[in-house]
DNA sequence: GTGAAAGCGCTAACAG
DNA sequence: CTGTTAGCGCTTTCAC
């Protein structure tokens, strides 16, 4: 593998020119450039990255962690910062934290000695304030999913309590007056918020709303078959099930059938999140789209602009979720 | 951040000292050990992980090509490597290559600059002879879903015709005798062993193979669609239905229904790969597991074993599928 | 067993 | 606009 040496020396230039025309320097003459341009191409010269991380302290590495890296979610994220940041020449080194607080903290460290220029994180149980400390280390990061006040710009976040409100307002426009729940933890922020919208909906409409008709379930789709199951169970009745993610729709839609029952038919079901499966569902899930691709992007720019000092990007840090309506929701 | 030179200044030894300990030599007393872990420890002594690249030419690095990042399969796989290599220390990156060939050959590139030590790549734009010209150069690979005889070691592969057998075979036992098939594209070789494998069961059976229940997809939902709609609409009957994946069994499930047809009372269907979201469907999709995980799992060991030395680990290069019988396949 | 010294391939002041 | 000169932080012969 030819080096800059070579190349240089085949050139008749100083290795500075050389390093010159690699990184673009302007205050490079046309001749020169020209004459390295040549010697690399003889050579096949194919600049050491490592030594360059070296030497700039700079990796042109990104690293993403995210809490696991199968499901319908994550692959999404990972494919569009990929495809964005790739475009720039950044790579992509990727790390999974799997829900534990230690094992992320582990991830961010190995990604931070690694030398990646900057963090992209989808993580839930790396506290708030650990976050917080960590800005003040010289790695960036961004955040997707979480929105911590003292770190205003490096969240990108969905509006979930609109989102909340957007399903159930859904079911209630279809005439369903007696709506169900199943949220996810309500430890966690996300959750709590699309409960909150789905509780905004009622109010707004004038519904009261029922405890009995609530579910706490964990974002899994046997939450989602449990969740319905129980809810089929008690006395109160209802007409439309509004879940806070897709997996524990898909949960209750099967519940629903097993007990006997059809959707929309019987029941009324729309999800949250819109991940790819929701079309390949009997019937196809009505839901409300989660721009995750959008978020992903949004944060791969940011990078670009704080970290590489890309012009003329628009930042953006807030997003709104969209009604999706499918099949699963029937008027009554 | 500390580096060697203020360890081996606080712990009073030599640079090299420090070295041997940091790569655990042999040949350093316990005594000069102990100090400089003890120096490390009060420093809080990272080391520089680029530096090391460049110095020992070993990044610890292993990339990851693969044709898409999202999509059902890709982070199954994923999530296996990271987990096998990270417990190693090892990092992963990742490049998706979009299934077009000259974009495959610049991720390559873009890994191997980036000085992995190794690659595992999943995907099928590139030629064989491309591979095999690359498996000249110094940086080794693994290649999975994909058998190269000339590489033979180097594959991690599936017996496709026997899984194909397995799923027709299935039918069969099932009591059915007219059997549509909706294949992936027979340009590709699991493709074709896939549909072989459904032959060999027709055969075994002395079922004759009609063309007209033959419908060649490309693994996309759409064409599950599109291949059911027209069986459906041919003269030949049939009543039951082997996909070469779970995701054009999807789409067949949707057309099949969308004609006003119940699954599996007037049509049995079978897929292929056991994605995550058959158990969403419903009915819940009988199918054919491909141990993806399990063959993600291995290429990484092979790479611990080829590229690391690990020792004791026993490699396998073809993996056999297994019949998964769920709820989407009655008796007739 | 330990230390000295020479790089790994490149970037980045600093002069000119 | 170009060349000189130090390093970046660590590994690795090679002596001792």
């Amino acid at each position: 593998m030819a080096t800059i040496y070579e190349v240089s020396a085949l050139a008749g230039v100083s290795l500075s020119s050389v390093s010159r025309v690699l990184n673009d320097h302007q205050h490079v003459s046309e001749k020169t450039k020209k004459k390295v341009m040549a010697a690399m191409q003889e050579l096949g010269f194919r600049p050491n990255t490592v030594a360059r991380s070296l030497a700039s302290n700079r990796s042109n590495c990104i690293g993403i962690l995210v809490d696991e890296l199968h499901g319908p979610f994550y692959g999404t994220m990972l494919s569009a910062i990929e495809t964005e940041l790739r475009q720039a020449g950044k790579h992509t080194i990727v790390a999974a934290g799997h829900s534990n607080e230690q094992s992320e903290q582990e991830g961010i460290d190995f990604l931070i000695d690694r030398n990646c220029d900057a963090l992209i994180m989808l993580v839930d149980a790396l506290s708030n304030d650990y976050l917080i400390k960590l800005s003040n280390s010289k790695t960036p990061f961004t955040v997707l999913n979480r929105q911590i006040p003292e770190l205003e710009g490096n969240c990108f976040y969905l509006n979930n309590e609109l989102g909340g409100y957007l399903a159930t307002k859904h079911l209630i426009d279809n005439g369903h007056k007696q709506i169900a729940y199943i949220s996810g933890p309500l430890s966690k922020q996300d959750a709590t918020d699309r409960f909150n919208g789905h509780q905004r909906a009622l109010q707004e409409a004038k519904l009261d709303y029922n405890p009995a008709l609530f579910f706490e379930g964990d974002f899994l789709i046997q939450s989602g078959r449990d969740g319905m199951n129980t809810l089929l169970k008690q006395k109160a009745c209802f007409t439309a099930l509004a879940c806070a993610n897709d997996e524990m729709a898909a949960g209750a839609m099967k519940a629903t059938r097993d007990q006997g029952f059809n959707i929309p038919e019987d029941y009324s079901i729309i999800g949250f999140d819109n991940v790819f499966f929701t079309e390949y569902l009997y019937p196809q899930l009505s839901t409300v789209n989660f721009p995750i691709k959008d978020m992903a992007k949004m944060s791969s720019q940011w990078i670009l602009k704080q970290v590489y000092k890309h012009k003329d990007i628009e930042i953006t840090n807030l997003f709104q979720p969209t009604l999706i309506p499918r099949e699963s929701v029937a008027k009554i």
